[in-house]
DNA sequence: CAGTATCCATAATGATACTG
DNA sequence: CAGTATCATTATGGATACTG
């Protein structure tokens, strides 16, 4: 039952990449600078798998050059519960 | 902050693993079935890396032959939570 | 900026065989 | 049973160049 969420989850950016989104709206680079050590194609291919399974939503915005925005959908949005949930874990457990 | 905590869970088998372990104790080739796919090799290691970061716990049994049984620590209990939350979020989102 | 494409080095995975 | 060792395959990462 827990399958489907895990599949959702699975890759290794996918968690990273939710857990920025929380913070809010975030451009293309603005991740890839924030993740640290992605390159471009995990990256991508990160974000169309999130977009396509509907937590994340893809918005170009048209200034010159273009602006890429990427959030939460409603349905990323309630996933926050689960990053709250992992906070409190972290907060009871670990140093940092 | 969340990122000690997403390191933990960091590397594919992490999450499956404490799924599975929700559920009881569990030995070694059980959750090599369960997993369906794992190799040993990367079970192992992934054990490994749970018990070295105090969520998982290994413990040997002294029949013939031996039998090893891994179960969640407190501080892996208390994990549950986190997966909690993720089969909410499953069952108000996903069908499966 | 936001990608895609390519080449290359390195890490992770999977299958199989083997040991205490 | 619970692993370790080994080898082949695949995925991932990093650098660089290129496009709309």
């Amino acid at each position: 039952m827990i399958d489907g969420v895990l599949k959702i989850l699975s890759g290794k950016w996918s968690l990273p990449v939710l857990a920025e989104l929380v913070h809010g709206k975030k451009r293309f680079n603005q991740l890839k600078r924030s993740l640290g050590n992605v390159n471009a194609k995990a990256l991508s291919d990160t974000l169309k798998h999130l977009e396509s399974h509907g937590i994340i939503q893809r918005q170009v915005v048209f200034t010159v050059p273009v602006t890429v925005e990427y959030s939460l959908t409603e349905k990323g949005q309630s996933f926050r519960a689960v990053f709250h949930e992992m906070g409190r874990w972290g907060e009871q457990w670990n140093q940092e």
